[in-house]
DNA sequence: TATGAATACGAACGATCGTACGGTAACCTT
DNA sequence: AAGGTTACCGTACGATCGTTCGTATTCATA
C-alpha cells in the first residue's frame, strides 16, 4: 500500500480492483445474484454509495466481477500451464493439474466462480449470462485447441473428436469442484484425477503424462 | 379439479402442492434463494400471506421446495427404470436413459432442480443446504447400489469401483444440463451419451445395454 | 488559474423482502 | 350445537434492495 501519492484516477482503479476482489469472494459462495451493493460496500470497507458510483449500477458490477474472476482464472490456471508446459499433451495435462489446484486451493472462496456462475445464469438471459458463457466458451476453445495440437502431434492416437473430450474433462472437472465443496474433502478431485487418467491411457497417451495429472506441482 | 366437496383440510394440502410445484420452477431457475414468498404468491395465484402462512417461514418453504423436487425426481427417473429394467446392468443404463429424459424434457423449467441447488448451496451452510446434499447423496447410493448389483452379475467385468463410476456418470449428467441450458441445445446430451457409452463399452458391458443409452424409450 | 471530470460520501427515494397480526369463512371434532 | 382448528386474505412492520441527488474533495486539462 503505498498511497499518498494519491492520484484520484489511479486511485479510482485501486479502488474498483480492491472492490472487486471481494465481489468474487462473495459472488461464487452466494451467487453473482447474490453479490449485494451494500454486503460489497461493507466487505470492501467503502460506503454504498461510492460502490454504487463507482460501477453504475448492479448490472455493470456485475459484468466487472465476471471480467475480474476471468484475469484471475487466467492467472492462476492458464499462465501457469503455458509456463511450464509445451503445446501438446503436456499441456493438456498441466491445464487439468493447474485447474485442479485452482479449485483444490480455494483461490475464491466458494470455488471455481465460473461453475458457479454457469449453472446460476444456465437459464437467466441477459448481459450477464451472455458474459458467463463467453468466459466459459473462452476456456472451453482453449482446452479444446490445446487437445487438438496433441492429436496432431500424434500423442492422442485413440481420439478422433477434440471437443467430445473436453466436455469429459470439463465435467469431472466441475464434478469435482461441487462435490468437495458440498461434502467439505479433497477425495473429488481424486476422482476426477483418477477418471481422467483412465481415459487418456484408453486413448494412447504416453503413461509419463497421464501420471502427471492430479499431482501438485509444487509443494507449497 | 374436482373441488367443491372443499374440505378445508384436504383443500390446504392440495393448495400446498399447487404452490409447490410453481416454487420448483421458479427455483430451478433463479435458485432456491430466488425463490421468493411474494413472486411465488403471483405465479400460484395467492396472497403473499396465504402463501407464508402455509409454509412457515421462507426457511420452511425452501425445505418443503426441495422435497417436492425429490418425490418428482424419484417419479420421472427411479420410477421409470424400476419398471422398464431388472436389476444390473440393464437398470444402469435405464436410469441414464431417464435421467436424460428427465433433463431433456425441461420437467422443470430451469433443467434439473438437484444440479442448481446442488451448486447454489455448496458453499452456503443450513438446513437447507442439508437437504439438498441429502437428496443428492440418495440419488447417488442408489446410482451406486446398482452398479454393484451389476457388477455382482458379471455385468461389468472391467469395473472394481461402483463409486468412481458413479462420479464420472453423474459427472457426464449434470454437465450435459447445464450446457444444454446454457446453448440452448440438446447435442450436449449427446456428448454424455457417448462418453458413457464409450465408458461402459471399456469395462466389457453387453454391447447391447451400451447401445440403449440416450435412446429414448418411446416415441412421445 | 479557471473548468470539467472523477472519487467518495451521507441521505433519501420507492420497491420489495420476510414476517407478524387481525379478521373472516369454512371444516372438523365433541 | 358449540368450540377449535385451519385456510386465506388485507394490512402493516422494519430491513434491505438498487438507485439518485447533493456536496465536498481532488486531479487533469485548457
Amino acid at each position: 500500500m503505498q498511497e499518498q501519492l494519491d492520484g484520484r484516477r489511479a486511485r479510482g482503479d485501486e479502488s474498483r480492483r480492491a472492490i472487486l476482489a471481494h465481489a468474487i469472494d462473495i459472488a461464487s459462495v452466494d451467487g453473482l445474484d447474490g453479490l449485494t451493493i451494500g454486503r460489497l460496500a461493507d466487505a470492501a470497507g467503502h460506503s454504498k454509495s461510492g460502490v454504487a458510483t463507482l460501477f453504475g449500477s448492479k448490472e455493470q458490477l456485475q459484468l466487472a466481477t465476471v471480467t475480474a474472476a476471468r484475469e484471475v482464472f487466467v492467472e492462476r490456471v492458464i499462465a501457469p500451464a503455458r509456463v511450464r508446459s509445451e503445446r501438446g499433451l503436456s499441456r493438456v495435462s498441466a491445464l487439468i493439474s493447474s485447474w485442479l489446484e485452482y479449485s483444490d486451493e480455494r483461490v475464491f472462496r466458494g470455488g471455481c466462480f465460473f461453475a458457479a456462475a454457469s449453472v446460476e445464469y444456465d437459464a437467466k438471459p441477459g448481459p450477464v449470462r451472455d458474459a458467463v458463457i463467453s468466459a466459459s466458451s473462452d476456456w472451453e476453445d482453449y482446452l479444446s485447441l490445446s487437445i487438438e495440437h496433441a492429436m496432431t502431434a500424434g500423442e492422442l492416437p485413440g481420439l478422433d473428436d477434440a471437443r467430445q473430450l473436453t466436455f469429459e474433462i470439463v465435467s469431472f472437472l466441475e464434478a469435482a469442484n461441487t462435490r468437495s465443496l458440498m461434502y467439505g474433502s479433497a477425495a473429488p478431485y481424486d476422482r476426477a484425477a483418477t477418471a481422467l487418467r483412465s481415459r487418456l491411457s484408453g486413448l494412447g497417451a504416453d503413461p509419463a503424462r497421464v501420471a502427471e495429472i492430479g499431482r501438485v506441482p509444487t509443494a507449497s
